[in-house]
DNA sequence: CGCATTTGACCTGCGC
DNA sequence: GCGCAGGTCAAATGCG
């Protein structure tokens, strides 16, 4: 026993700074592909126009500063559309193909990524002060924390800030939660106002001192939407399959806080009227009307068919029942809208390119993953089967056939 | 028996 | 200061 804790002890110091190591190396990473995202921003967005109104069997972003890796790619893309493939070739190193259909909402789930919250610092100061405020985390003492954080204020801030986002999704699911590949242990159940469902309070339970929580909540006016606001950053490695919905989450809110930054933020942002906890909103459920056409299908067993298929085209619809000061177009007059809506997001803010790239990743890598063996299908997976609720202009949604074409 | 869930109590922030 | 609502705690309870 005594060997096997001096054996356990050199392991966890291993672990330990292979994990300080990663954060520092992730970090100048997306520094780096930042600056480069911000570079290209406004030759990006002209690319992904064209490419939605080249090729309505193909979606095909090229966000960032991969040209040339798409270039590559382009001889393999013809192929890929005569099988019924998507390719996504996206900004910051993001490269995915997809050949199914199916996106089982019941997989999906988003986290924090952790690589905000691993000690950047990389002194065992830092890592005590981590684990102190993982451990005694309390939204409402955040503020308290950051006044003894004197040595980096740009760090404090982040975390603070970081933990405070949140990301919200709703998707359409019949279980109590969605299976997001994480554990998390229910901790409180409240009746929130202005809804009948209960309201259910999760921890992470990976890392004892995780300081993630997420809140599970039924849409009062659609029983079937399930809505999951995740808040804080994980502090621990996450399974292989919850790091799709990381990445996703972590974008979101890293979108989130660098539009709530600026003077002026971004408008494809939807946040909450509290200013103490921005969050954006991933709307991963079709309009209750739209039958077939876009959207997410309800859950159904990673082995079994799909309920319903997705048109072969991007969609984006203009108006959302969440929000209802967006207002319809139809036709060309939609068409052009929509056009300029992305425009705008996309060259605003090189966050928002992230978190759709992101999220793009999470479904693709769950549809595949649930039927690996249906390649050569027919349909196409080509909806984007989320929405960014913005206050002012921005909801992408599947609504119909007509602006699934778009 | 250990662990997860439930649920009422408690704390905190905010608006009036 | 008071009441309300959201969020968390922790003892009680359930379950394998």
């Amino acid at each position: 026993m005594g060997e096997v804790r001096e054996e356990n002890e050199r392991l966890k110091l291993t672990l330990d700074k292979m994990t300080r190591d990663y954060s520092s190396l992730r970090r100048n990473f997306l520094d780096f592909l930042g600056n480069q995202a911000t570079a290209t921003a406004s030759s990006s967005s002209k690319m992904l126009a064209a490419a939605v109104d080249r090729d309505d069997q193909e979606l095909s972003l090229c966000l960032g500063s991969r040209a040339a890796a798409k270039d590559d790619r382009r001889n393999n893309k013809e192929e890929e559309v005569k099988a019924g493939s998507c390719s996504l070739t996206l900004g910051r190193g993001l490269t995915m193909d997809h050949d199914d259909a199916k996106f089982p909402v019941d997989n999906l789930g988003c986290f924090l990524h952790h690589n905000t919250n691993i000690n950047p610092r990389g002194d065992d100061e830092s890592v005590k002060e981590d684990k102190a405020a993982a451990e005694t985390w309390d939204p409402s003492k955040a503020p308290a924390k950051r006044v003894h954080c004197t040595e980096d204020d740009s760090y404090p801030d982040d975390k603070t800030q970081a933990k405070r986002a949140r990301v919200c999704v709703r998707a359409r699911c019949q279980t109590p939660t969605m299976n997001d590949g994480c554990q998390w242990r229910k901790y409180g159940q409240k009746i929130a106002k202005g809804n009948p469902c209960p309201r259910a309070y999760y921890r992470c339970t990976v890392a004892p001192s995780c300081p993630v929580r997420k809140q599970v909540q039924r849409c009062a006016d659609d029983m079937s939407i399930l809505i999951t606001t995740y808040e804080g950053t994980h502090n621990h490695p996450v399974p292989a399959s919850a790091a799709a919905m990381v990445s996703t989450t972590s974008a979101a809110a890293s979108m989130l806080l660098s539009g709530s930054s600026t003077s002026s933020p971004p408008s494809q942002y939807y946040t909450t009227p509290s200013p103490l906890f921005p969050t954006i909103t991933l709307d991963l459920t079709a309009p209750p009307t739209t039958s077939g056409a876009g959207g997410l299908p309800l859950f159904a067993p990673p082995s079994s068919r799909p309920l319903q298929y997705f048109p072969p085209s991007l969609s984006f619809a203009s108006s959302s029942p969440y929000n209802p000061n967006v207002t319809s177009n139809n036709g060309s007059n939609q068409q052009a809208v929509l056009t300029e809506t992305l425009t705008k997001a996309l060259t605003s803010d090189p966050s928002f390119r992230t978190v759709i790239a992101a999220a793009l990743t999470s479904m693709m890598s769950n549809g595949s993953s649930s039927s690996p063996s249906s390649a050569s299908s027919s349909y196409l997976p080509t909806t984007f089967p989320f929405n960014i609720l913005n206050s002012a202009s921005v909801s992408a949604a599947a609504a119909s056939n007509t602006t699934t074409q778009e």
